[in-house]
DNA sequence: AACCCGTCCAACCGCATCGAA
DNA sequence: CTTCGATGCGGTTGGACGGGT
């Protein structure tokens, strides 16, 4: 596939730098400066190519490399410039001094991604994803189902059969949504943030559908290119403040803030976090939460009402109350 | 002990961008 | 304006490692 590596045409090294190549290479630099990349490794003596010692001084050899863990203000910084630049893995890093792009980018792709996967954000717009989402409700009430199965009258008995037809049109909507929100089951599906949204009622249009998120978060989220957007971003954090946008991924607080809350002015919440319920959702691993997550979500507001009709499910339904 | 599987991270690859000629 | 080499960047790979069975 493509070319051939640049390092295969003269016979050139590749592969995990011995200590040796390290100090010739670290010596060289400390004493020359890098200069040309392209002449540095024959001027060193080393048998690679420029490339893979820019490569090896700049994500290991560089003395001002941070090494270890990351922070919890670090991740933050990178959660909050992630939502805002994308994957610009070395704009990001020029905000974490010490941290390579490399480092960063691998931090990114085997913690916080799949965070925030787990928690229910699309891990590149930041947005909780819309796609299981959709069928939530079905499934959150399936899930309950089970404690109901001994019902006798006729009412419960309607109830159930129109919980079968949300069971259907749960899959339906699911096999149909884009691919990773299967593999998420409905673990995810319940530890997933909607729950938490509350939503001013003017902003939002259809209920429980792929547009049911009243977010107004640009789509995709928007990386920076332009000045203009630098400034913007630069206000964002000026506004909220990077240290209080997050307070680690591990609550709620944290996912929320970088979700539109507190980042812009223009951006409508979409959590209330002093609700009651938010701190007992979440939790610091971002593993599962509890079934009682779900809770806000069919009746946060007329945005997303509960796809059931009132016909079956009256406010005062134990039944349905046991979800909201 | 051997094997499997998932995670982590250093390093590679190829495309994009920049700047000099 | 175009070309071309150098460098930067982001996506991906593959090997080391650790935990579980």
């Amino acid at each position: 596939m493509g070319r051939s590596p640049c390092c295969d045409e003269n016979g050139l090294k590749k592969g995990p730098w011995t200590q040796e190549e390290d100090e010739k290479l670290l010596h060289y630099i400390q004493k020359n400066g890098h200069g040309s990349w392209r002449t540095l490794p024959r001027l060193a003596g080393l048998n690679r190519c420029g490339k893979s010692c820019r490569l090896r001084w700049t994500n290991y050899l560089r003395p001002d490399i941070k090494r270890g863990k990351f922070s919890q203000e670090e991740e933050q910084t990178i959660l909050h410039l992630h939502s805002v630049l994308g994957n610009k893995w070395s704009a990001i890093a020029t905000h974490l001094p010490g941290r390579t792009d490399n480092e960063i980018k691998n931090f990114w792709n085997t913690h916080l991604k799949k965070r925030l996967i787990q928690m229910g954000f699309d891990p590149m717009t930041h947005r909780p994803r819309t796609d299981f989402f959709a069928a939530l409700p079905q499934l959150i009430a399936l899930a309950a189902l089970r404690q109901h199965l001994q019902l006798g009258d006729q009412q419960q008995a309607a109830k159930l059969q129109y919980l079968q037809s949300l069971l259907q049109s749960a899959a339906t909507t699911i096999s149909s949504s884009d691919t990773e929100a299967p593999a998420l089951g409905l673990g995810a599906i319940c530890c997933s943030p909607p729950q938490l949204t509350t939503t001013p009622l003017d902003s939002c249009t259809a209920p429980v559908s792929s547009s049911l998120l009243p977010c107004t978060f640009p789509e995709a989220a928007p990386p920076v290119s332009s000045e203009e957007d630098e400034a913007n971003n630069h206000q964002q954090q000026q506004t909220a403040g990077l240290s209080s946008s997050y307070g680690g991924l591990g609550s709620a607080d944290d996912v929320f803030a970088c979700h539109g809350g507190s980042s812009s002015s223009s951006l409508p919440p979409l959590t209330d976090l002093s609700d009651a319920h938010a701190g007992s959702l979440l939790q610091v691993d971002g593993s599962m939460r509890s079934a009682t997550a779900s809770s806000s979500f069919g009746g946060g507001s007329s945005c997303s009402p509960l796809p059931w009709p009132e016909l079956f499910f009256p406010d005062d339904d134990p039944f349905i109350t046991d979800f909201l």
